[in-house]
DNA sequence: TCATCACATCGACAGATCTCGATGCTAGTG
DNA sequence: CACTAGCATCGAGATCTGTCGATGTGATGA
């Protein structure tokens, strides 16, 4: 944790004033964790497949097909992408059905707009 | 490669019509190659850096003071986001100069409405 | 009650990832 | 030509991740 805060540095060789990190630590680490579930492509695909479903969701033994993968793995996909709260499972009877989660995942997509992306006039090479 | 497209399955239990895959596997793993450079503290904070930075660039050495990693982590985690394509670093005399790839961006958070957010009016629970 | 189906969890393994310190390489400088 | 500064790459260790097969759990049905 002391690691972060020695930014009044004495010597500044290259750069004229940018030493502060607007993104904090806690806050990087939010939107990581976001992004990391959507850095694979088994659930990207996953999404994909909720994302088409014509009742907005799907039960879990209908990704193990398409998807290639074993019951085991889909469901620790399903678990992953649950607990970045980008989908949601719902008990009925003997299935668990998903579906997505719309607010987070255009919470996500705000976030490159707003805090990654704000250069994107300033720099237009 | 023999395990995506059985899904002529004789039975479907739970879900009416749900088996195509939308999302394409090559397209799937291009996506989460962009995703999984983003899904990291550090990778963020640097871009954010690069978003907040004046000139819209970043010599290296300005990066490792405020985000407390040695400079062999910094330069690693610069060409995973060079090869991500989401940065693009520019040599200049000593130092070398980084800055955004607004296009890729772009690219990133439109596949998250167009291929992810689309059951957002659907299902809208 | 017992068998079965749908799903979650566990144990284990291979491979990827993050991190550091050390070394190499390139470009200025004396 | 040495020497130094900035950055990339390497080697190594610890941790995390994706995957499978096996097992556990809860609900349904005979």
């Amino acid at each position: 944790m002391t690691e972060e805060s020695d930014r009044g540095r004495d010597q500044v060789a290259c750069s004229p004033c940018v030493t502060a990190a607007p993104l904090a630590t806690e806050e990087a680490a939010a939107l990581a964790r976001g992004f990391h579930a959507l850095g694979d492509p088994v659930r990207l695909r996953l999404l994909s497949m909720l994302a088409a479903a014509p009742g907005g969701e799907i039960c879990v033994c209908e990704f193990v097909g398409p998807l290639g993968k074993s019951q085991g793995t889909i469901s620790h996909h399903l678990k992953i992408l649950s607990e970045a709260r980008l989908v949601r499972g719902e008990r009925r009877g003997k299935w668990v059905w998903y579906s997505l989660e719309p607010r987070r995942l255009e919470e996500l997509q705000g976030s490159i707009t707003s805090r990654l992306a704000e250069a994107e006039t300033a720099s237009s090479s």
